[in-house]
DNA sequence: ATTACTGCAAAGCATTTGCAGACTG
DNA sequence: CAGTCTGCAAATGCTTTGCAGTAAT
């Protein structure tokens, strides 16, 4: 490893593969599939990933809690991105499936009510989806 | 077909698989997967169901607007419910999976801020989690 | 040196597609 | 009868798993 990365997560050994992908997230303002990680990290090194390491990562990060998973728009592949520990929600195109970010959160005053009285709420997830400005010429 | 459906959709050509799928979600009071419409089939029926054919037909309904296609905690298979044309948000139990349906939407007065301020909003999806009072007391 | 990680191949699972025969309007 | 739908098989695409060699501590 050339580069030495600057605030490497606790008990998570250091490889490569796992440096490359911190650093890809890091760099990125949204969140990113699988398999665009192995492309980006194809471009950048000229050894092959194999999606199946990417994967094994992602599920390592996202136990550690440095990760966040989500799966936008039912039924697309799983994104993956750096949990910042501040709430965040995104809008989707549904035309060209752009991810914009939300800056506010409506969830913020809002008492769901539940017939189950006794549902202890954990956290939710929200996407907002429709056409962004570039789609919205027809 | 034994049993006439009635109000059966305008422009969908009825058949026994088609009924039988409606049916089965009419009577649902929560979201459906596939295979779970398969095995309910095939209990009523004495002939084999294929997911195909649900599929198709899940694919035509949603095309129509006649059924929700939705995908519960990232990760799982998709669930699908008739559309009764109000709107609806679930929590679902982060351990067993139980879905239940929320009363109120906290999107209703709340006016998403977006970096593009171009971005033509049209519907959201909500999802709450945490644990139900079953799997609270471990 | 020991244990964990990765390359690689192959399996797994939900979903889709192709085709010929069956059914609906 | 014409066109659509379904049974069935096989393909697809994302994700997971198994195994042996490689790398990290």
């Amino acid at each position: 490893m050339k580069e030495i990365q600057i605030n490497w997560p606790a008990g998570i050994k250091r490889t490569k593969q796992r440096e490359n992908v911190l650093t890809i997230l890091e760099s990125s303002d949204k969140p990113l599939s699988a398999t665009e990680i192995c492309t980006q990290m194809e471009k950048t090194s000229d050894e092959p990933v194999w999606l199946s390491t990417i994967y094994r990562i992602m599920e390592l990060f996202v136990k550690k809690g440095i990760v966040i998973k989500t799966n936008m728009m039912s039924n697309e592949m799983a994104v993956y991105e750096i949990n910042q520990f501040k709430h965040k929600h995104y809008a989707v195109c549904i035309n060209c499936h752009k991810i914009i970010t939300l800056d506010n959160c409506p969830m913020e005053k809002f008492i769901p009510k539940l017939e189950d009285e006794n549902f202890h709420v954990m956290g939710h997830n929200l996407e907002i989806f429709g056409v962004c400005k570039d789609c919205d010429q027809h």
